[in-house]
RNA sequence: GGGCGCGUAGCUCAGCUGGUUCAGAGCACUUGGUUUACACCCAAGGGGUCAGGGGUUCGAAUCCCUUCGCGCCCACCA
């Protein structure tokens, strides 16, 4: 059956990929190879692919099957996240729709819906990995509350705990009211929101003086306990000491002096409210105010709050404005924006609060990370620029809030036995809880009843920074063999947007835990935004599907498009576009393959002379390529190298080299020919496998001369010397054939016409004649011994003189005015390069190569200036 | 408020420590082309004061200053 014309990607990737993993190639166990290691960013659990994980696995594939080509034990360990919040938030919402309230379960009911959910939708993302290819080993598929990682989180809560660098501590912290939890500082987003600012008047207890104050959030002056100005402010100065009344609650508050206040914002005056302002708060330590609490969990107002209680926050402020407008406290109301923090998870306004919170100091353990990239330099950031972003997180870390008001995630393995502050034993079960109890207290029988546990669980990120390490088991079994073989790994690919929650928690932890760094390098994608910048997203509903492209325009494709256009670090504008064009390169190469698999076989090798000599000539293009793809791959330009073996395909395959060596139509092809064709096509396809391994997999079966059963098997093409004058030579050749084009298009010759070329100068100077002859359909190529006619056609490449001889008229005067503008553009020219040489500072100053290369410069200008004016003068 | 980065062809970008290869690539565009691998193709071509201004230098897209425009990160000003 002959080949359609059209590739049809749809027929190959299922029985590629299920061959692969019969074959168990995606397999890394221990062994004499050196480990080439990347762990996966592990998505949410329940997440669905999107954009962002297309691009940053195809990255993570690209290099996996690289590595393993060239030799390395390739080890991509696959994996999901159980991204507490996030996942406890879905499970949520979606009880509510069934009408459960998770108020109303147990903390088991709702971990068994939780785990159903899971069960349900988790690992949907791991099958659409493989979709677009990817070769992890599937064996060692890891989730992050899987037991073994579950007990290395544990084992890490109860080793820093020892170290006393886990604390617990009633500090001010962010509190999402939504989910109901604590967040570290890094899960809130600050947004400029427009909002009001309200002058409120306070009454000046046993005076008939006012003092009034600033506020965007009127609703807490329930929790106000002082009202604060500057020491030095003449306004204010003689209130100090007084006592102001808070409107509607009527409470009487100190009115105190602090430097902290800036007299000329607002009337200069601050309401202290040191229950739900960060820096409230630390007024209010330093004056030793009362602090009042007056919001409930969930973002309503508690019992501190008069008619208010019960009713939301925003709802209060609405209301609180109309009260006190209405009882003449309300100055005036301003149109106000400033930055209010925002839930990462769940987008609401995150309300400070005082709360008991577990937390962990970083100070001390951080100190490694820094040294890692900026002194030893084990661990190198791609691009560069991160490095800044990096150094002044770690300069200025602050102590981490690891505790979450949570069911989903990690228990904190802490068992309180008594009402004093440290009345708790850290321990892994309770078993063990119970037994380091009983040593505490000194006595048998305690009645497990009254232990309880700990009811919050850890940041999701108190796991995920153990990743590269727990993924083999190095926290319970350092001494393993397979965490010493594969740890550190190489590679780490991510997003910039995780930098804090994750990379550099990761190099701290791999530090403090194993004492090395967890891997080498970091590429950092960059996020995928449409045509118009924006960033993807579901609420834009900008993102395309995935799995819907690789539909339409095949797996491969998909990925090219991807990577055509994705520097490291940079903002990559994705467009369906760019699939369309990663699909016209699957098809020209399968066309390609067509061609060639077209061909009969000559057994007497009659062309073999002329085919040897532009094989020689590919040999040595392919091999100074495949030396800048290793070097862009060195640097991740991982763009870079894909540009350039699609140059290398596209045009030096296919547009030179085949349209050169392919025989003329019907006709056979040397069998010695063909063989090193085939061998040639097979390195092309060695090359782009890491990028497109389907296609590459079907061709490189159909052609493969070698034993081995996969292409991703195969080894990666050597570099090897390659001589530059060949490649130097073919470049000029292909200038004259495309001279020689240009000048078939101008006069409107048809290609099928064929031409006599005639040269000035030596032969040296023609290399690949025989290419030149058929690419340019010349009948011959000779010398010129006679004087030219006026009538040829005249060009220059590289300092000869070619003419064609042209039997028919044309309008030599255009030709002449032609001529005499080249003219005068080459003797501006060698005037410039004149003047540079005449300047004597240039001559002393400039490297030789540069002064040799502006004498050549002139010497071909002088010499083409003579040639012209002897054209013109024909003319 | 602090820090970082960017501005080069219609679009997306490459141009390392100034000088060989400095004005480039891919796509798009224009024009011409199908009995002879591919129209998802071939060929040729047009396109840029390297954001503006100033400076250093024999020489600047590249270094310095400045203006304008854009993006990102960090930060508790009510």
């Amino acid at each position: 059956m002959p080949l359609s014309t059209k590739f049809d990607p749809s027929e190959i990737e299922e029985k590629w990929y299920s061959y692969w993993l019969e074959k168990k190639f995606f397999q890394s166990k221990p062994n004499s190879k050196k480990p080439y290691t990347i762990v996966i960013p592990p998505p949410n659990v329940t997440g669905v692919l999107h954009m962002g994980h297309m691009l940053n696995n195809t990255i993570q594939d690209i290099l996996i099957r690289r590595a393993r080509m060239r030799g390395m034990n390739s080890c991509w360990v696959p994996g999901t996240d159980h991204a507490s919040i996030a996942t406890e938030a879905k499970v949520v919402s979606y009880l509510k729709e069934k009408g459960i309230e998770k108020k109303s379960l147990s903390r088991d009911e709702f971990l068994k819906h939780a785990w159903d959910w899971t069960h349900k939708y988790g690992g949907i993302i791991l099958e659409q990995l493989k979709k677009i290819g990817c070769s992890c080993d599937w064996d060692r598929t890891k989730f992050t509350l899987d037991d073994d990682l579950y007990e290395s989180v544990i084992k890490v809560f109860i080793l820093l705990h020892e170290k006393k660098l886990i604390y617990r501590e009633n500090k001010m912290v962010n509190w999402d009211p939504k989910a109901e939890t604590t967040l570290s500082d890094e899960e809130v987003i600050y947004e400029e929101k427009k909002g009001l600012l309200f002058y409120i008047s306070y009454q000046i207890e046993d005076s008939s003086n006012q003092i009034s104050i600033a506020t965007t959030r009127p609703e807490t002056i329930f929790g106000d306990t002082a009202v604060c100005v500057h020491p030095d402010d003449e306004r204010y100065k003689n209130l100090i000491g007084k006592k102001a009344i808070v409107p509607i609650s009527n409470s009487l508050i100190p009115i105190i002096g602090d430097k902290y206040v800036d007299s000329s914002f607002g009337t200069g005056a601050l309401k202290v409210t040191p229950a739900h302002d960060y820096n409230d708060n630390l007024i209010g330590k330093k004056h030793k105010l009362k602090s009042i609490n007056i919001f409930n969990s969930n973002g309503t107002l508690n019992e501190n709050t008069l008619h208010y209680k019960g009713m939301d926050r925003f709802d209060v402020r609405k209301k609180i404005h109309k009260e006190l407008k209405e009882k003449g406290f309300l100055i005036k109301v301003e149109n106000y924006n400033h930055n209010i923090g925002i839930s990462e998870r769940t987008k609401v306004a995150i309300e400070p609060r005082i709360s008991k919170q577990w937390f962990l100091k970083m100070s001390d353990i951080s100190k490694p990370a820094l040294d890692a990239v900026f002194k030893s330099k084990k661990v190198k950031l791609h691009p560069k620029k991160f490095q800044n972003t990096y150094k002044h997180w770690l300069e200025n870390i602050r102590d981490w809030n690891i505790s979450r008001q949570l069911w989903w995630g990690h228990r904190i393995p802490v068992f309180y036995y008594g009402k004093g502050e440290e009345d708790f034993v850290v321990a892994e079960n309770m078993d063990k809880a119970l037994s380091k109890i009983k040593k505490i207290r000194g006595f048998e029988n305690i009645d497990a009843s009254l232990v309880t546990q700990d009811s919050d669980v850890l940041d999701t990120w108190f796991s995920s920074w153990l990743w590269p390490i727990s993924v083999f088991n190095g926290i319970c079994e350092p001494k393993n063999s397979e965490f010493k073989y594969y740890y550190p790994t190489q590679d780490l690919v991510t997003g910039p947007d995780i930098i804090f929650f994750w990379v550099i928690r990761m190099i701290i932890s791999g530090y403090e835990f194993t004492g090395k760094e967890p891997f080498k390098n970091i590429y950092f994608t960059g996020l995928v935004r449409d045509k118009k910048r924006q960033k993807m997203s579901k609420q834009l509903g900008n993102s395309p599907d995935p799995l819907k492209l690789i539909n339409s325009y095949g797996a491969d494709s998909v990925r090219v498009g991807l990577m055509l256009s994705s520097s490291a670090g940079n903002d990559l504008l994705f467009d369906e576009s760019l699939c369309k064009q990663g699909k016209n390169f699957a098809n020209k190469i399968w066309n390609s393959y067509r061609l060639i698999s077209s061909w009969g076989v000559d057994e007497k090798n009659e062309n073999i002379e002329k085919d040897l000599k532009i094989i020689n000539w590919y040999e040595n293009n392919l091999y100074s390529t495949i030396n800048q793809v290793n070097k862009s791959f060195d640097n991740f330009r991982i763009s870079d190298s894909l540009m350039l073996i699609y140059k290398l395909i596209w045009d030096d395959f296919c547009s030179w080299f085949l349209e050169t060596i392919k025989p003329d139509y019907g006709k056979p092809i040397g069998r010695q020919s063909l063989v090193k064709i085939k061998k040639i096509f097979s390195i092309n396809l060695k090359l782009l496998h890491p990028f497109m391994p389907f296609i590459t997999e079907e061709l490189w079966q159909k052609i493969k001369d070698e034993m081995e059963e996969s292409i991703m098997i195969t080894s990666w093409p050597n570099e090897k010397k390659f001589d530059s004058k060949v490649l130097n030579d073919f470049n000029r050749t292909k200038k004259i054939i495309s001279e020689i084009r240009k000048f078939r298009k101008e006069k409107l010759i048809k290609g099928t016409k064929s031409l006599s070329l005639k040269f000035f100068g030596d032969e040296g100077n023609l290399p690949y004649s025989e290419v030149l002859k058929k690419l340019g359909n010349l009948q011959s190529i000779e010398p010129m011994n006679s004087e030219k006619d006026a009538s040829d056609y005249t060009f220059i490449v590289g300092g000869t003189e070619f003419t064609i001889p042209v039997n028919f008229d044309f309008d030599s005067k255009s030709e002449k005015e032609k001529l005499q503008n080249e003219l005068i553009y080459t003797e501006g020219f060698l005037k410039s390069v004149r003047k540079k040489l005449n300047n004597k500072k240039f001559t002393e100053n400039a490297p030789k190569i540069v002064i040799e290369n502006e004498l050549k410069k002139e010497s071909d200008a002088i010499k083409k200036i003579e040639i012209l004016k002897k054209n013109i003068s024909l003319k």
